[in-house]
DNA sequence: TACTAGATTATCT
DNA sequence: GATAATCTAGTAT
C-alpha cells in the first residue's frame, strides 16, 4: 500500500532474520497516523537486533511469558515492553509465529508532526526529541496499551521509499544490555547527530 | 563537560 | 526480593 511516506513494508519483509530487518530499516520511515491527513514520523536511524537463539540478553532467551508474549508473535508485530518501570520501548517483531526475535528501534531523525511530538516530549529540544527507545515512545505517544500491534495493518506502520543508506549504516555493539553485549547486532546512520548512546 | 543517583513497577525467581 | 534493551536532573570538576 502507497502512502505519501512511501510504501508500507508488508509481513515478507518482517520475515527475514533480525539482523536483516534490522539493518533494512535503517532509513526506512515510522509513520503514526494520528488523524484524517495528520501524521507523526520519523526516519529510522538506530535500530539493534534481538535474537532467539544464543542471544541471552534477548527477552525471549527465557522462553515464552506473559511479558514477552508479543515478541513470539508473527514478524510484523509490535512488542512493547515497560522498563525500569517508568519508559516504554518498541520493536518490531521478526520471523515466523513462535520463534521469538525482534528489532528495537532506538532513535528516529523527526521528520513530520514535530510539534505533537514536542508537546508529547513536553516541549523537549528539537535534538533529543526522537533520541533513544524511551524518548521516541512518548514523542509518538507509543504504551503498552499498543503492543501487539500489527505494523501491517493499524495506524501504526513503517514505510520504504528509493532512497537507499547501505553505505552509510555503521554496526557496533549494543547499548544498556549486560548479558551477551559483545554481539554486533547494533545498526545505525553515521553522520548525525540523533543517534542515541553518546552525545 | 563528566559522573552519579533517583525515578518506579511489572515480571520473574 | 531483585531486576531491567533508560532518561534526567543535579552536583562536581
Amino acid at each position: 500500500m502507497d502512502t505519501k511516506f512511501g510504501k508500507i513494508l508488508d509481513s515478507q519483509f518482517y520475515l527475514q532474520a533480525p539482523e536483516i530487518v534490522a539493518r533494512e530499516l535503517i532509513g526506512k520511515i515510522l509513520v503514526k497516523k494520528i488523524g484524517e491527513d495528520k501524521y507523526l514520523a520519523g526516519r529510522i536511524i538506530e535500530t539493534e537486533a534481538y535474537l532467539s537463539e544464543g542471544d541471552m540478553s534477548s527477552h525471549s532467551a527465557p522462553g515464552k511469558t506473559k511479558r514477552n508474549a508479543a515478541m513470539f508473535a508473527r514478524g510484523g508485530t509490535l512488542y512493547v515492553y515497560k522498563i525500569y518501570g517508568i519508559h516504554h520501548c518498541i520493536n518490531a517483531v521478526t520471523e515466523n509465529e513462535g520463534t521469538g526475535s525482534a528489532v528495537l528501534i532506538r532513535a528516529l531523525q523527526p521528520l513530520e508532526g514535530i510539534e505533537i511530538m514536542r508537546e508529547n516530549r513536553n516541549n523537549a529540544p528539537f535534538g533529543v526529541l526522537c533520541k533513544g527507545p524511551a524518548n521516541l515512545c512518548k514523542a509518538f505517544n507509543l504504551t503498552a496499551e499498543d503492543n501487539f500491534l500489527d505494523l501491517t495493518k493499524s495506524n501504526l506502520f513503517i514505510t520504504a521509499n528509493d532512497e537507499n543508506y547501505a553505505e552509510e549504516i555503521e554496526v557496533s555493539k549494543r547499548i544498556g544490555i549486560t548479558k551477551s553485549a559483545d554481539l554486533l547486532l547494533r545498526y545505525y546512520l553515521k553522520n548525525t547527530k540523533l543517534v542515541s548512546g553518546k552525545k
